[in-house]
RNA sequence: GCGCUCGUAGCUCAGCUGGAUAGAGCGCCGGACUUCGAAUCCGUAGGUCGAAGGUUCGAAUCCUUCCGGGCGCACCA
C-alpha cells in the first residue's frame, strides 16, 4: 500500500525531471534513475528524493533543482494528494496520511489474518528441510536456532504464496548411534525410560555420555562400536531389535519437545532408509561422463568449474558417503513431491558440502537443481565461548523451555494475574516460547550469535514477551470498548482525526508490513520481521502511553483511535504467526 | 596455506538498492502508576562504525591491502 504511493510519486517526479531537462537542455537526455528514500526525521516528510545525481547534467545545484521541481509540480492538476517540501538537496513528500489510513483500514479489515500475504511465490512448491537430529541425544540450543529458523521460514514462504513441505531427516544410523546402543547393552541392566521416569531422548543421551566415559578407560570401546555397526548393516536381529527400541525412545522424546516448541513436519525421512540411495545416480553420472573413476575404483567429481578442487562420491569399495546419500535423498524427495525449490536449513559449517551437493545435482541434469538453497546460519555461542559437550556447557532445549516457563509463571503470580490469565500453565508456556523464538530469530541468520542465559530469561525490553504484552493490552482495551457498547453507536472511522506525529508513524508502519513479508521471503530472513515487529510495538506503546484512546473525549476520535489500535493488533497477530510468537489475549 | 564469513556504544544487536546530526535493547544514573495493564513510558551519559588506502558530489554500506575472531578444506556424518 505504501509501495503504491511511493511508485506514484516517483513516476510523477521522474516525469517532471524529464520535462525540465528537455526545457533546459533543449534535447532528450538519459537521466539517472530517481531513488526513493525515507527521511531521517518525521518533520522532513515521508518520502525523500535525493537530487544530487542530476546536478552535473542539468547544471543546477540540487537545492535549486528541488525548489524548481516543487513549483513545477505544484502547478500540475494530476498531482496526488500530499505536500511537497524542499529540504536542502532533497525534494521530499509529505503524503496524505488520511487517505492512506482510510484505504489501509478497509484493507486490513477485509483481509484480516491474510493482510500482508502476497503471491510473489504463488503456486511455487518449496521443500524446506530442517532440524535433522541424531537419535542418540536430546535437542540443544543449536537445534533450537535451526528449528526456529526452519519453522519461521516455512511460514514466511507460505505467506508469500508458496506451497511448502516441511521435511525432517532423522540421523538414526552410523557408529555414533551404535555407541549409545553398546553402552546400554553393557551397563543398562534392562532399565527403560519408563522405569527410570526419564524422557526417552535424555535416557538414550545418558548412555551416549556413558559410552564416552567408558571409551576413556577401555581402548577397545571404539572398535566394539564399529563391530556393532557391521552387525547392524548385516541385519543381525538382536542388534536391530535393540536399535529399534532405542530409536523409538529417542523419537518419542523428540516428538514431545517438538510439540512443546511448536515445531511440526509434513514428512520424516530416516537415514537408515536413505543412506544407500544415490549410488545408482552417481554411477549414471559416471556413464554420462560428468564424473570420473580413479584407478583404485573410487568415483570423483571435478569441481574446477566452481573453483573448488575435487570430491569423492563413491568409495573404492563402492559404498556411499554423506554426499552420495544427500544426492539420493534430494532426488527421492523430488519424486515424492515434485518441488520447484528446495531449502536446506543447516549450520554454516556445511557451506562447502552444499556447494558441492548443488553442483553435483546440476551435473546430473535435474532441472530443479537450479533452485536449491542453503539457509546457512551461524553458531550459537555462550558468553564464555563455545558450547562444549565435554565440558557440559551445552544448553539443553527441554531444560531451557521449562526454566523459562517457570519464570513466566512466577511473573504471573507476582503480578497476581492468575484470574485474568485463566490457564497459567498454558500462558506461561506461550510466553516462554515467544521469548525463545524471538531471541533466536532476532539475529540475522548468517551471523554467529551469543546466547546469554541471563538475557534470554528477561521479559523486558526488546523481547518476545514485550511484543506479546502489547497485544494483550490492546485486547484488553478493545474488550472494554466493546463491553461499553462502543461499536453499536454507529460512529465511523474518521482518518482525518489521526493527525499526531505518532499516528502518522503508526499508519506508515502498518502500511509497510506487506513489503516486509515479501522482503523477508526473498532474503530468507525472519529477523527482518522481528525488527519490524519491535518497531511497530514501540511506536504503539509510546503513542498509547501519551494519548488516551477510550478517554479521548470526542466519540469520533475514540472510534478512530480504536480502529488504529485494531489495525495494530491485526498486524501483530499476523506477524507473530510468522516468527513463532504465540498470540495472547492476556498475560 | 587455500576458501567462506564476521568485526558498529561496556554487553547483545539494527542500519533498506552508497545519501541529510550512525539507531535500539540491556546495564549505569535520574524521572513517571488516584488515569485505557508499570512485562510500560520518558530523560542523561556512552561510538574517530577493526586499521589504512581507493572509487564517488557523498562510504558503516562498494573495491584493495592489512590486523583480529569464527567456520570449512576426510574414501566421517
Amino acid at each position: 500500500m505504501l509501495a503504491k504511493v511511493r511508485m506514484v510519486w516517483k513516476a510523477l517526479i521522474e516525469e517532471q525531471l524529464g520535462i525540465y531537462a528537455r526545457s533546459v537542455l533543449g534535447e532528450e537526455v538519459a537521466l539517472p534513475p530517481l531513488s526513493v528514500q525515507t527521511p531521517p526525521k518525521p518533520e522532513l516528510g515521508d518520502l525523500a528524493f535525493p537530487l544530487f545525481a542530476y546536478a552535473k547534467t542539468l547544471k543546477i545545484a540540487p537545492p535549486k533543482l528541488a525548489a524548481e521541481l516543487k513549483s513545477l509540480l505544484e502547478k500540475r492538476e494530476d498531482r496526488p494528494l500530499g505536500d511537497l517540501l524542499v529540504a536542502g538537496p532533497y525534494l521530499n513528500v509529505r503524503i496524505d496520511m488520511s487517505s492512506l489510513a482510510t484505504d489501509l483500514c478497509k484493507e486490513i479489515a477485509e483481509k484480516g489474518t491474510s493482510y500482508g500475504e502476497n503471491d510473489s511465490l504463488s503456486g511455487k512448491r518449496v521443500t524446506v528441510e530442517f532440524s535433522c537430529p541424531n537419535t542418540n541425544k536430546p535437542l540443544h540450543l543449536g537445534h533450537m536456532r535451526n528449528d526456529s529458523l526452519g519453522e519461521s521460514l516455512s511460514a514466511i514462504l507460505k505467506a508469500n504464496g508458496a506451497l511448502v513441505r516441511k521435511v525432517n531427516l532423522i540421523n538414526n544410523r552410523g557408529v555414533h548411534i551404535c555407541k549409545s546402543m553398546l553402552a546400554y547393552q553393557k551397563f543398562g541392566n534392562g532399565e527403560t525410560p519408563a522405569s527410570t521416569n526419564m524422557k526417552g531422548d535424555h535416557f538414550v543421551g545418558k548412555y551416549y555420555v556413558r559410552f564416552a566415559n567408558w571409551a576413556k578407560e577401555d581402548p577397545t570401546a571404539e572398535e566394539q562400536a564399529q563391530m556393532m555397526l557391521q552387525k547392524w548393516e548385516e541385519g543381525e536381529s538382536e542388534v536391530i531389535k535393540l536399535w529399534e527400541m532405542m530409536n523409538k525412545w529417542t523419537l518419542d522424546g523428540l516428538a514431545e519437545s517438538y510439540q512443546k516448541m511448536g515445531i511440526s513436519f509434513d514428512a520424516y525421512y530416516y537415514e537408515s532408509q536413505t543412506y544407500k540411495f544415490g549410488k545408482d545416480e552417481i554411477l549414471k553420472g559416471l556413464e554420462d561422463g560428468v564424473f570420473y573413476r580413479e584407478e583404485d575404483g573410487s568415483v570423483w567429481v571435478d569441481l574446477e568449474s566452481i573453483k573448488l578442487d575435487k570430491k569423492v562420491l563413491l568409495r573404492k569399495d563402492g559404498t556411499s558417503l554423506y554426499m552420495t546419500q544427500d544426492v539420493g535423498t534430494a532426488i527421492m524427495r523430488h519424486k515424492d513431491w515434485p518441488f520447484d525449490s528446495l531449502v536446506y536449513v543447516v549450520a554454516s559449517e556445511q557451506q562447502y558440502h552444499f556447494k558441492v551437493l548443488f553442483y553435483v545435482l546440476q551435473q546430473l541434469g535435474y532441472d530443479w537443481a537450479k533452485d536449491l538453497h542453503h539457509l546457512s546460519y551461524g553458531m550459537v555461542n555462550l558468553p564464555e565461548g563455545k558450547m562444549k559437550s565435554r565440558e557440559g556447557t551445552v544448553v539443553d532445549a527441554d531444560e531451557l523451555v521449562s526454566t523459562l516457563t517457570e519464570l513466566a509463571a512466577a511473573e504471573i503470580h507476582v503480578k497476581q494475574r492468575e484470574a485474568l490469565v485463566g490457564d497459567v500453565e498454558k500462558t506461561s508456556a506461550s510466553i516462554a516460547l515467544g521469548a525463545l523464538n524471538y531471541y533466536l530469530l532476532q539475529v540475522t541468520p548468517t551471523k554467529d550469535m551469543i546466547f546469554n542465559p541471563a538475557e534470554s530469561i528477561s521479559f523486558n525490553g526488546n523481547t518476545g514477551p514485550y511484543l506479546q504484552y502489547m497485544g494483550a493490552r490492546i485486547c484488553s482495551m478493545l474488550a472494554k470498548y466493546e463491553q461499553e457498547g462502543g461499536d453499536s453507536e454507529g460512529i465511523g472511522f474518521d482518518s482525518s482525526l489521526l493527525t499526531l506525529g505518532d499516528e502518522r508513524s503508526l499508519i506508515k508502519q502498518l502500511a509497510l508490513y506487506p513489503e516486509v513479508v515479501a522482503k523477508a521471503g526473498e532474503d530468507f530472513d525472519p529477523s527482518e520481521l522481528c525488527t519490524y515487529l519491535y518497531e511497530l510495538s514501540r511506536l504503539f506503546s509510546k503513542w498509547y502511553h501519551d494519548n488516551p484512546v477510550l478517554k479521548a473525549g470526542n466519540k469520533q476520535l475514540v472510534r478512530s483511535r480504536i480502529e488504529l489500535s485494531r489495525m495494530v493488533l491485526q498486524v501483530l497477530k499476523n506477524a507473530f504467526a510468522l516468527v513463532g510468537i504465540p498470540f495472547l489475549e492476556a498475560m
